[in-house]
RNA sequence: GGCCCCGUAGCUCAGCGGUUAGAGCAGACGACUCAUAAUCGUUUGGUCCUCGGUUCGAAUCCGAGCGGGGCUACCA
């Protein structure tokens, strides 16, 4: 479709034993921010997101609700994919786990890996709680006083498992780290690994006995294998990487991760080790195992967390902003005016960011009611009131004050490279800057004021065309975050983005035309009033 | 316990050795009236957590303390 160089975005892919909330609908609209970004920008993009669907606490939940896993499964994965259409994801593919095509190259890394010897069967000694039927880490134990869940003392276990031989790798991955700075993003991230790269190396399970909703580990079929190489590796099933028979795309996706592009994936904070660790020593375990075709990842990105009202989320105090409260926000404000506060405010940095009512209102009044909104009221209310609602032309060599073609160049060019360095609310901020340097010339150039004499009508055409022409660009510049809102911001200044369009063609200044006809419309974003109550989800049950 | 980060205006944060410490939002005042009581300008506001040290000079470097937070790998 697009003749750009590939880029390859991706999100995590979300565990079925949770409802989708915040988290995983936050993670999942920075992705398709990128991926939206970088279509207009030209780029070639695969956008992948998907649910993680094996595992005990799956199958555990699944066996209490008298399902079975793959029933309960199917369910969730229905929520996610629900959840995400809502959010106006863009995503190329919807991986699952227990797809066909996902299990067969799984197991063809499995026996891979056995055979190059870097997956080998060990034993196994930890803490157990047999209460819980599973194992606690060393940490958790201590912080029990190795008492389990039944106030019973834990109990030293021991059983075989598979192992990946992560010590081999672990001084490769230290160095691409150490080599390479935007390997794990952002820098904060980044130094923890390193800290924990200096800790001593260990082996990684990768196989378990006690329970069956997993992958069958090949040539010894009571083990299954899980999330390590399970999860990881959805983001090459999808694309048919490991097997292309199995990914069933004849070939087509195999360019978004061969070295010619960029691969980005978008994780939170809470996976980052598998993804900045063992994520590529698979990766290095695979080429060494012959398969010098897969390439490592260009950046890991981990994003924080949101938080509530200045404090954590949880279960215990009930402050979670599920679904519900999702769409109870998007029923007033709209969906994009959700995006652009999940885009602009998130804790894309090292630390969380507060989702706060008080905090919603004030940014979505500055930036899109009073900011954006309130700008292209004006201007298309000013071109209807004297010009008929047709865009005017301008004067020859009219110097009003403002080179709008430098102005606009620059800020695209701000927005790319801030997009570029997964900068998004750097990114956005561009484009709002330029409906606020619109906003500063109407009251330098008062337009409305010259209008009061007929003979002033070529300079009012002239300030209105460029305001026109410049909130036309901010539009374009703010639709990755708001698609709808600013298709509709388009669509009044008779300026609909067509297909094939790129972000260098739609920044072009001049591409106006004069007399194109422009409607002003209700309020794009219309003003909102902290004294009303917080929108509040009521619970569907379902 | 170990490793690491942060504490700067009411709020969110930038500045990380050198002129009178900045931005956005909120507040106050003024201008304007095309616009969603919007916009534009001016402006109020800070022992830069505390104490000690290094330095000609520290928010910025070092030490101690107080306060907050993160990571600690076999949980998906």
């Amino acid at each position: 479709m697009s003749s750009g160089r590939p880029f390859y975005i991706t999100t995590p892919i979300y565990y079925v034993n949770d409802r989708p909330h915040v988290g995983s609908c936050y993670t999942t609209i920075v992705a398709d921010c990128i991926a939206r970004f970088m279509r207009l920008a030209g780029r070639d993009v695969f956008f992948l997101t998907g649910t993680d669907e094996h595992g005990q606490k799956v199958e555990k939940s699944a066996a209490e609700k008298g399902k079975s896993p793959q029933e309960l499964a199917d369910e969730n994965a229905r929520h996610f994919r629900e959840a995400f259409e809502f959010i106006g994801s863009t995503h190329d593919d919807f991986i699952r786990t227990t797809e066909d095509r996902h299990e067969k190259q799984v197991q063809e890394v499995l026996k891979a890996l056995i055979a190059s010897g870097d997956i080998y069967l060990g034993e196994f000694e930890g803490w157990y709680d047999e209460g819980q039927e599973e194992y606690v880490t060393e940490n958790q134990a201590r912080e029990r006083d190795y008492t389990a869940f039944n106030g019973k003392p834990l109990v030293k276990a021991t059983e075989q498992n598979y192992y990946f031989r992560l010590t081999k790798y672990w001084d490769r991955v230290r160095k691409l780290i150490e080599e390479n700075e935007t390997f794990v993003r952002p820098a904060g991230k980044r130094s923890e690994v390193l800290g924990r790269l200096k800790d001593e190396a260990r082996d990684v399970p990768v196989s378990r006995t006690n329970f069956s909703w997993g992958i069958p580990v090949p040539g010894d079929e009571q083990h299954v294998t899980y999330v390590w190489i399970d999860a990881l590796m959805n983001y090459m099933t999808a694309l048919g990487k490991i097997d292309e028979g199995f990914g069933g795309v004849g070939g087509s996706r195999q360019k978004y991760w061969d070295g010619s592009g960029e691969v980005v994936h978008l994780i939170g904070k809470e996976i980052l080790w598998f993804h900045a660790v063992i994520w590529p020593a698979l990766i290095m375990a695979l080429e060494d195992a012959g398969r010098d075709d897969l390439k490592l990842p260009t950046t890991v990105y981990a994003h924080s967390f949101w938080i509530r009202e200045g404090k954590k989320m949880s279960k215990t105090l009930g402050n979670f902003i599920d679904l519900e409260t999702i769409h109870a926000y998007c029923d007033r404000y709209g969906l994009d005016a959700f995006r652009w506060y999940m885009l602009t405010q998130g804790p894309l940095s090292a630390t969380d960011a507060d989702f706060a009512y008080e905090h919603f209102v004030e940014v979505y009044n500055a930036d899109l009611a009073n900011g954006f909104g309130n700008a292209h009221s004006r201007v298309t209310n000013m071109i209807a009131k004297y010009f008929g609602g047709e865009v005017p032309l301008q004067e020859e060599n009219a110097d009003l004050g403002v080179d709008w073609p430098a102005t606009i160049a620059q800020k695209t060019a701000e927005a790319v490279s801030a997009m570029g360095a997964v900068d998004v609310a750097g990114a956005l901020k561009a484009g709002l800057e330029v409906s606020n340097a619109v906003d500063l010339f109407i009251n330098e150039t008062a337009p409305f004021r010259l209008a009061k004499d007929e003979a002033n009508l070529p300079r009012v055409g002239t300030i209105l065309y460029q305001c026109a022409e410049a909130l036309r660009i901010a539009a374009v510049l703010m639709r990755p975050a708001m698609p709808d809102a600013m298709d509709a911001a388009l669509e009044r200044l008779g300026s609909p983005i067509r297909d094939g369009q790129t972000l260098q063609d739609l920044t072009r200044w001049g591409l106006l035309r004069p007399g194109t006809s422009v409607e002003k419309g209700d309020a794009l974003f219309p003003r909102a009033d902290a004294k009303d109550p917080e929108p509040s989800g009521v619970k569907t049950g379902a």
